[in-house]
RNA sequence: GGCCACGUGGCGGAGUAGCUACGCAGCGGUCUGCAAAACCGUUUACACCGGCGCAAAUCCGGUCGUGGCCU
């Protein structure tokens, strides 16, 4: 353990692994607060389909508190006596509209900046974004080099041999790492060379830690997880995802009222002669479009864009929730790849046991 | 009962004599400005029995099964 570091406490885990609620009642038991990291519950109105409901509650709360504060004398209000549905502030959720991008970049500066002004609160990171959490622990120096229109749309326009052929040329190392066929990555990895003049891998590192860590990790059999996403998405169901799409893809995808895209995107490999490129590809979700209407970011997250797909009227609402159950599944499987590799992380099953590493770790 | 068609891996779906189809799912993996994304690797088959052929998923005969038409 570093000396003079501040504490922090993630807690990550497959989705559906209930991650927000123990976060929330580790935050409520040692008066922290919740930082999420899921790159998703960014989004606003993305709320259903991103299981942002423990969160909504607390905002909910909030008001209440809010309320109740302004109703009653301040000095009154101050005594009131400990309830269990105190209000734990949480940040990273709906900060951004659903037609906006969002980036690592952002949210590591953003989060970096949470933390330092609510110091010395313990901070408790909960989510699922593998990447942004790590953007955290590890402190990743992202290269300063912003998404580049230009630069993109140029790219775009080569196969991905070609841009393999040129990132060789300017670095090797890079190359040697990158997967070949991963345009996005591919022309990213270009991008940061072509601005910098320097080598991408040269760019790639990490910053002295920030912070003290502790890494919770929520094991769940696979079995038992596959029920519970099963009944997650039957509740949402149930809880309105399909309205919830229905006001998105109204105010988002259908043909009216959107700014052009940031950068150019290119479907499927370009010398497919199949293949479609365009400028604008929020043109008219409709149309034989679901790859169109899912460049968006935020609708390309699960369950938004089956629902889609069901509302376009290409897949009945049966195979709709067939299928997100099986992304869902899929997701999770990632998400445990990317987990399983960091040997810091502490894998547990029950919650008292979390309680003990929490205790043991705050009175270090 | 008769006639016709079809029977390929968990699912979809090519192949009509000699070489891994392929897609999806499954399993494993990669990951530094789109990460619920993007990408990579990979297991499982030719209904059954017999015949012709150097060689059969592929041709012939039969058995079983499925679907359709007819009586």
């Amino acid at each position: 353990m570093q000396k003079n570091l501040p504490k922090i406490i993630v807690i990550l885990g497959p989705t559906a692994s209930g991650k927000s609620s123990w976060g929330l009642r580790l935050a409520k038991k040692v008066s922290g607060y919740i930082i999420s990291a899921d790159s998703r519950q960014i989004y606003r109105q993305m709320d259903i389909g991103t299981a942002k409901n423990l969160p909504l509650q607390q905002n909910n709360l909030e008001r209440k508190v809010d309320q109740e504060i302004a109703t009653s004398s301040a000095s009154a209000s101050l005594r009131l006596p400990p309830r269990d549905d105190i209000h734990i502030p949480h940040f990273m959720i709906d900060i951004v509209n659903p037609n906006d991008d969002y980036n690592v970049a952002q949210y590591q500066a953003k989060v970096k900046r949470i933390i330092k002004s609510r110091q010395p609160q313990i901070p408790f990171l909960v989510g699922g974004t593998g990447l942004y959490i790590q953007a955290i622990v590890d402190n990743l120096i992202i290269p300063e080099v912003p998404p580049d229109v230009k630069i993109r749309t140029k790219l775009e326009l080569q196969t991905n041999e070609q841009l393999f052929s040129r990132l060789k040329k300017l670095d090797p190392i890079c190359a040697k790492k990158i997967d070949a066929k991963n345009r996005r990555r591919l022309i990213r990895a270009l991008e940061v060379c072509l601005k910098t003049d320097l080598p991408f891998s040269q760019l790639r590192q990490k910053d002295k830690p920030l912070f003290n860590t502790l890494q919770i990790g929520i094991s769940v059999p696979k079995k038992e997880l596959e029920r519970k996403i099963d009944s997650r998405v039957n509740d949402m169901i149930k809880q309105g995802l399909i309205e919830e799409v229905k006001i998105l893809k109204k105010q988002y995808l259908d043909c009216h009222s959107h700014e052009s895209r940031r950068y150019p995107v290119r479907y499927g490999n370009p010398r497919l002669k199949s293949t479609i490129s365009t400028m604008d590809p929020r043109i008219c979700g409709d149309n034989n479009s679901n790859k169109t209407t899912l460049k968006l970011p935020a609708f390309s997250g699960i369950g938004y864009q089956e629902i889609i797909q069901y509302l376009q009227n290409k897949i009945s609402l049966e195979q709709a929730i067939k299928l997100i159950k099986q992304h869902t599944k899929q997701y999770a499987k990632r998400q445990m790849t990317w987990f399983k590799r960091d040997p810091r992380i502490h894998w547990v099953t029950k919650y008292a046991e979390v309680e003990k590493l929490v205790k043991d770790f705050l009175e270090k």
